[in-house]
DNA sequence: CGCAGATTTGAATGCAATCAACACTGGTGG
DNA sequence: CCACCAGTGTTGATTGCATTCAAATCTGCG
């Protein structure tokens, strides 16, 4: 797969492509890097002139309050989890790959270009943004207010329904590639007490083991355990872009 | 005060603002309106044609999970708490005063007629959007890491640098007009938590009473107690839009 | 094998929620 | 003027969810 079409079918998830923009969005320049875990792609504080396109893996930003960490999103394939250092100077979290990863940086120079000439693509790129806003809403309101098996089943739910809008799994496969560590740190809890929380979410048939992690046998039963409604993500009937 | 100047100081204080773009916000026309305390101005799964611009009080977005309400930020004056709505059809949270406020509704047409004529003005809506993000990561941050004293303290902290920004108040009469439940809701915690901790916060001199409420006397006391970092608030000195 | 990282389990602690009652305030209406 | 009321703030007692500490097990891997 061309590697800007990992791009172009997460924005085709949310919003309408003409033709001219999914030939601008092709052309732009992509300079390819391979990354690990444990080693921060863009670091708290630090001032880009690119943004970072996810290819393959999956990243998080992550800050630290008081020596604790919080992941704040998840970012598999498609995603630019930095794409706010566009209008915002310093990048207020860090961000780093959970797994062996690769990126693309795709310099602000060329993005700015391309919504220049397209400003279609501006409108979408602005969408992905707002996009990011709600998920983060979503997530305030699970830290600040679900239950542990309600945050871990919600999130379960989000992840499926977010990569399979991209065509990137499907019910039988999915599993969420992250240790109960990650787990802890997206949801504000402790790794003990995820560790347990699973456990009971297996015996209740909500989650199912995958190998080392864990998926979903019965889609309806894990939406109803975390009460999810997908509104939020605002994905494929494209609002009035 | 002319009504837009509220908002013209809000954008200017995250953005230079050229006088061409200052004359088209000028000329944005708005439909005032007064609204009181537990009347939603825009209910959850609303679709809306405007965005709505907080002339005088505070709202705030909130939602409820399983029954609790999680307030997900504050809107003083000069905000537009729902101009993602220019581009995400659907509501994903409530919008409503905490205190009597007035507000003006500006049409979505307007908005992007005013885009198309003075592209900047996009840039800066873009940013302030950012920015609302860059917000919601502090707030995950806290709710998910932080104690219940360090995020009382943090929200004192935050909402007087946006409002001191703006000229809106000085530390010498500053005060957050939330009840406890208002301030229990938007960091996840019980009301009674909170009354206890402001007591201890104020017993150890990082909060003050002020009548009903609470500022402060001693800035530096407080902004240490939080671990206060405003960067994240991309105030002033306006990145490269 | 030995090691580092991750998972699992047990036990003890503690922060915060919950339950319940009471005080205070401002506003309403008899 | 006072009774009443709703909303808010305060306090005490109890409960419990989640953390912390600690140790053991498991896993993949050099």
């Amino acid at each position: 797969m061309p590697l800007h079409d990992r791009l172009i079918r997460a924005l085709a998830s949310i919003a309408k492509l003409s033709a001219g923009e999914i030939e601008t969005i092709s052309a732009l320049p992509l300079r390819v890097v391979e990354v690990e875990p444990n080693v921060d792609v863009v670091h708290e504080g630090a001032s880009t002139h690119t943004s970072c396109l996810v290819l393959d893996g999956l990243l998080c930003r992550h800050k630290s309050v008081a020596g604790r960490r919080q992941i704040l999103s998840l970012h598999p394939s498609g995603d630019i989890p930095d794409l706010h250092s566009l209008y915002l100077s310093v990048m207020d979290a860090a961000l780093g790959p959970l797994l062996p990863s690769r990126v693309a940086f795709i310099s602000h120079r060329d993005i700015r270009e391309a919504i220049r000439r397209e400003p279609g693509v501006g409108a979408t790129l602005w969408r992905v943004t707002l996009i990011d806003g709600a998920i983060f809403r979503s997530w305030l309101a699970s830290v600040g207010r679900r239950s542990a098996h309600h945050r871990l089943a919600h999130l379960y739910c989000e992840m499926f329904v977010r990569l399979e809008a991209r065509g990137l799994t499907d019910a039988a496969s999915f599993f969420l590639p992250l240790t109960q560590i990650d787990l802890a740190d997206a949801l504000g809890l402790s790794p003990v007490h995820i560790n347990r929380t699973l456990q009971d979410l297996r015996r209740q048939g909500v989650l199912a083991p995958r190998g080392r992690y864990y998926g979903f046998d019965n889609w309806d039963r894990l939406q109803r355990a975390a009460e999810f409604d997908p509104g939020y993500l605002n994905l494929c009937p494209p609002g009035p872009v």
